[in-house]
RNA sequence: GGCCCUGUCGUCUAGGGGCCUAGGACACAGCCCUUUCACGGCUGCGACACGGGUUCGAAUCCCGUCAGGGUCACCA
């Protein structure tokens, strides 16, 4: 004989959930799973739960929820019931719900389901060594296993402690998780477990169960790691004799490059010389970086801080460990929603790529509209001092013009800082070894101040009629095109990479653009 | 150690007995386009963990080995 949980659900509704606890900060691997959860909700026209794990923070619980909650809006992962909007199963906060833990657990022991433990620690400690000695796993089994409810009741009433789930005698408990398939234990191995503790409180995967049932949980999408609970879990349906959900395990999240999990300890490793250098780039100092723990590439937060699109992480998240077919890549959410599947989660774990997340957030970047990528790109112009709080009309349309003419150089917002100073600052930086290397050469200077006067003549200052000017002139004057390019763009950006010369003259416009070279000319000529 | 899960290019993946000389994507290298960079195009590099079966035929099914991971709490 032997417990199964297929086929034995019976709600109408598809209803999933995700459970994080308020840790201040929406980790990548969480929100990879919570995505797969919420996808299985959308596609089945189903809802979506968030319930807070707060039993045991000690922290400001709003202020560490809201980052979460921040996050999840951020990549438009919006939930049907949960904080801030509540629903037909509140509260929705673990802390607030233990009373429901408590009656439930009553009942398992009226039931004969459950019963008292009054071990002490030393004697588990010393069954667990015999054990070990005997070379056999340890199965703890109560002395109350064999009491009546009766006498479980009076003797919990007299004394209160910690209640134990009666674990049955030579069961196979077996699960057809929807993404590994069939997996089985056996009862025997798994020791009776503690669902409440003597101070009443529930542990976790007893307070679980309590809580899918009462919200109704169809699916019960989590991480792998919960695997190894479900055996428990199930028996506690079973107990209460509750519908059982589906389950689905969807595999970890590596670390890049590693076969080790993308862990939520020690996240400050990630954070090497090329992660500061991107954050300071956008605005964070070193200090504001150490004191902050959702600063570094294993959190969400830090994504949207340097100007990645929601939906190329979305993209990004949802094709690792799923894949829609032998081919796409760039996969839209609505598309997504219409055909996620759980069949198609891989059963291995998969290491996360910046390199190719930084591709995709490119790939939506490029097909984004201009007007969106002045409004995203303008709050890095202000935060880097570039641009006013309040912007003119003329700051506006200079972004506008770099924006356009940077075209699909910009893969993430906070590309804009390198491209766009040049056009915002008093004067270039110049680089000098560029300076060097383009304009200080021989015949250039001379060149360039020819050049100059055939700008100041122009009427017409378009990159069109520009790149007539200069294509006529080094024609008509035999010179080599490629080395006045070059020295006027260093010459008035600075830089040496950047969106095409004939744009950045016409975006500095004539004035400017003639003012810089005369800048750049004086400079080589010290 | 027990239990459970998992092994396809460096990474994400396709594949589920013959369409496989193993396909696509990122990354990397080269060439072309563009007198920059990026985009785009083309080419290259590069994998079925190993050993046994089953079969006419195995990346695919079975067994074993090895490796990695998860979990074994009055944490979640």
């Amino acid at each position: 004989m032997y417990f199964t949980i297929e086929g034995n659900h019976f709600m109408a509704e598809i209803r999933t959930r995700f459970a994080p606890s308020p840790t201040g900060y929406l980790h990548i691997g969480g929100v990879r799973t919570a995505l797969f959860s919420w996808l299985v909700a959308r596609q089945a026209g189903g809802k979506f739960i968030l319930r807070i794990d707060d039993t045991d923070s000690e922290r400001n619980k709003v202020e560490a929820l809201q980052p979460i909650l921040d996050g999840f809006r951020w990549l438009g992962i919006d939930w049907d019931e949960g904080p801030e909007i509540d629903g037909p199963f509140a509260p929705y906060y673990q802390s607030q719900r233990n009373h429901l833990y408590v009656d439930a657990a009553s009942q398992l022991l009226a039931a004969g389901k459950a019963y008292p433990c009054y071990m002490t620690t030393d004697e588990i400690k010393a069954e667990r060594d015999a054990s070990e000695k005997a070379k056999k796993p340890y199965v703890h089994r109560g002395k109350h296993r064999q009491s009546t409810p009766d006498d479980c009741l009076k003797l919990y009433n007299e004394k209160k402690t910690a209640i134990r789930l009666k674990v049955p005698d030579d069961e196979l408990i077996k699960i057809n998780d929807l993404i590994r398939g069939d997996v089985e234990w056996q009862s025997n191995l798994i020791g009776d477990p503690i669902i409440l503790r003597p101070d009443g409180r529930a542990l976790y995967n007893f307070a679980t169960v309590i809580d899918d049932v009462g919200m109704q949980i169809s699916h019960v999408i989590r991480a792998a790691e919960h695997l190894s609970n479900t055996p428990v879990q199930v028996l506690v349906y079973l107990a209460l004799g509750a519908p059982m959900p589906f389950f689905a395990h969807v595999p970890v999240v590596n670390e890049p490059n590693s076969k080790k999990k993308l862990s939520k300890r020690d996240m400050k490793k990630f954070v090497t010389s090329d992660v500061l250098k991107k954050l300071n780039a956008v605005g964070w100092t070193n200090e504001q970086i150490e004191i902050r723990d959702d600063l570094n590439p294993a959190t969400v937060s830090f994504y949207k801080e340097l100007g990645y699109l929601p939906e190329g992480l979305v993209n990004y998240l949802a094709r690792l460990g799923w894949s829609l077919d032998d081919h796409s890549e760039i996969i839209l959410l609505k598309e997504m929603v219409a055909k996620f599947s759980l069949d198609r989660v891989n059963n291995a774990p998969a290491s996360f790529d910046p390199d190719k997340l930084f591709w995709v957030a490119g790939e939506y970047m490029k097909v984004l509209p201009l007007d969106k990528k002045v409004d995203g790109a303008l709050p890095f112009m202000q935060k880097a001092g570039f641009i006013n709080s309040v912007p003119s009309p003329v700051e506006l349309e200079t972004l506008r013009k770099v924006i356009d003419a940077t075209g699909d150089r910009l893969k993430i917002f906070s590309d804009i800082l390198p491209y766009g100073a040049p056009f915002f600052k008093a004067d270039p930086d110049y680089d000098l070894k560029s300076l060097a290397k383009r304009v200080a050469k021989e015949g250039v200077p001379e060149l360039l101040k020819t050049f100059s006067v055939s700008l100041h003549a122009l009427s017409d200052f378009s990159a069109a009629s520009i790149e007539t000017t200069l294509k006529d002139f080094c024609l008509a004057g035999n010179h080599n095109t490629g080395m006045l390019i070059h020295a006027l763009r260093v010459s008035t950006t600075g830089i040496e990479v950047g969106p095409g010369v004939f744009d950045c003259l016409y975006i500095l416009g004539k004035e400017e653009s003639l003012r810089r070279i005369n800048l750049a000319l004086d400079l080589i000529a010290k």
